[in-house]
DNA sequence: TCTTTATATTGCAATATTACGATATTAGAA
DNA sequence: TTCTAATATCGTAATATTGCAATATAAAGA
């Protein structure tokens, strides 16, 4: 039916879904990475360096920023962006859990 | 239009997206959990494990099985799952990357 | 063979996502 | 104030995802 039944899961799961499926989309790939590029925050430049039109950047932004994976800051007139560590820090230890398991994993039949 | 503009970008902000993709869904999240917990190999009882009816089931696992983060191994009658290092990998090197660029960022604004 | 058990596929309805033109908003510059 | 530049929001079309009942398939046991 298009709708995932999120109150069937976990806050946990629901959160790691959430910010996964953030950055489950190249355009927003590419966000994350010409952020860390660019070492820097960045100003109104991420619509020229995507294949897409403004619009659309705009509406990848907010969907990252909602996520709370990255940060906006008014910087005048223009809007500075960069990564938002809190969210990163929470995926990333999900892949950490993943990471150690699978070093130590037995029994494996597959 | 709901179409993704993949070949505007490349092969590899696509294959991190599809990855993340494939995690952004709490149900997919708890199938990746609940292999984690077991420890071992899972036969069949992914179904009972969530509240989900299997026809369902069996698609979140398809997805998971495409993006290359489960492996399935028949086993008699039954199937038997488990976590696929090598999709996991991929995706680890692109948050230890991020987790790098944030330990040493300079001239952050926000 | 027939049945049972486990899993996959099909088909479809409901909802979500992606993309963008048009338009609004907001802040500085003239 | 008026103009301009930067970004956001609205509205909408096209497509994708989610979920499940019904059905198909495949393997093992009686």
């Amino acid at each position: 039916m298009g709708i995932t039944k999120s109150e069937h899961f976990t806050d946990e799961q629901n959160e790691l879904a959430t910010l996964a499926k953030a950055i489950g989309h190249p355009a927003r790939i590419a966000i994350i990475q010409h952020l860390i590029k660019v070492n820097s925050c960045v100003c109104g430049d991420i619509v020229n360096e995507l294949p897409l039109a403004q619009p659309t950047v705009s509406q990848h932004l907010k969907e990252l920023k909602n996520a709370g994976l990255i940060k906006g800051n008014f910087e005048g007139a223009s809007i500075c962006y960069c990564l938002n560590e809190e969210g990163f820090n929470k995926i990333r230890d999900f892949f950490e859990h993943i990471n150690t398991y699978l070093k130590n994993k037995k029994n494996q039949c597959c």
